[in-house]
DNA sequence: AGTAATTTTTAGATTAGTCTAAAAATAATA
DNA sequence: TATTATTTTTAGACTAATCTAAAAATTACT
């Protein structure tokens, strides 16, 4: 069965937009995510259902079969696999590569992405920390925490981020909190949920927005 | 102005069947390459026109324009590198490569093809002995000749192939008529444009078929 | 529970790329 | 040159993915 670019990103959205406790996903979400408009959304869900790559009420939402979640999975390895490839090999920066890794995800081909994870020495993470389903589908998620829910005292490495946009990325690399960094939480201000952290010596307020956006092991 | 997939592989057709002496090209010719519909083909003319990308008078066969073909080179450019790049690094096979070079030649990103290109160590050729465009679309094809127009006792290094496809490749590499071997025209038979060569100390016998397919320098 | 607000679906239209069948232009040949 | 054969184009239709506008279903709120 062929599946297209389109059914393909539809399917790599539904699998983001649902989590362990709240499989489903409704239409609305599916079309703000991918700038469609519900009516397109519609469309396709009863086309992927046909396909049975998705499970499919009228006005009740979707949730993704097996083959659909394990679609979903292979290009989610191909994403991260070629965005490491960009960081690692090509020299791209970490908020350069995500529209790049966006098209690369679709070329067809089992051999090239396994030939790649080998050259690339199976790697466990993309350059965001976020893990890389190996050629099982099998993905092992580190269970990394936002800083905004670190207490007063508590110290970890930053691991991870939430959001993958260019500004966030910049703006993280900006301040020095890049992957890989020790960081300690010395204040949490209530008013506006900021909070005062010590990274290498040095002191550093980040907002609330930050904070729930940046993850640390 | 946004070229899509499929304009861009009208393009490179278009490039492929124009020769230096006769540039234009026929709708059926271009059909036959691409496996579609001689109306398809004339609807897409018409388009690529509108776009100035190619010159066409109705009847009258087409010839790329100025822009047309510097986007025919940059997409072969592309393959090329993307080729070098699965076989180099990759260790695929030459007669593997092809059809995956031709999704990945579509990967819109000019940063990426030249960081590619440094990282594969500015490569003239691709793996079957095609030269390489460079960042500037200069392409400086060495002038190969087919061993059918070698003359007996004329020797030369086999430097590249006409036909790229995967039952021809296969065959080479199994006969060991490679890159980068030499050979030495023994005799040719007039009957049916056989030639015998000798290649390391040994005797080889190929069909004019094959003799017209394989280029030396 | 009944009404209002929101979400989702249907109906009908559009664009890109393709097709078949038939018409028109060009090329080949008697 | 007249006729035939070939090539190319036009006309009209189809599919995938999208859209807008309106209808239907669900959810939220008195």
């Amino acid at each position: 069965m062929t599946i297209s670019f389109t059914e393909e990103n539809y399917l790599k959205t539904i699998y983001h937009l649902s989590s362990p406790d709240k499989e489903t996903v409704n239409t609305n979400a599916i079309s703000e995510s991918l700038r469609t408009k519900a009516a397109s959304v519609t469309d396709m869900l009863r086309k992927l259902a046909e396909k049975e790559l998705i499970n499919y009420e009228k006005y009740q939402g979707v949730t993704l079969t097996d083959s659909g979640k394990a679609k979903a999975i292979t290009i989610i390895r191909k994403h991260r696999l070629w965005e490491v490839f960009l960081v690692d090999k090509l020299d791209f920066k970490w908020d350069e590569v995500h529209d790049l890794a966006e098209e690369l995800e679709h070329i067809h081909s089992e051999k090239l992405i396994n030939k790649l994870d080998e050259f690339l020495g199976f790697p466990n993470v993309d350059p965001h920390g976020d893990p890389i389903p190996d050629k099982n589908g099998v993905l092992k998620s580190p269970d990394l925490v936002p800083v905004s829910k670190m207490l007063v005292g508590e110290s970890g490495k930053i691991s991870g981020v939430r959001e993958h946009s260019k500004e966030f990325l910049q703006y993280l690399e900006k301040t020095g909190l890049i992957l890989g960094q020790s960081i300690m939480i010395k204040e949490k201000i209530p008013f506006d949920g900021s909070i005062i952290l010590s990274m290498e010596e040095k002191i550093h307020t980040i907002s609330r927005e930050v904070a729930k956006n940046l993850l640390v092991s």
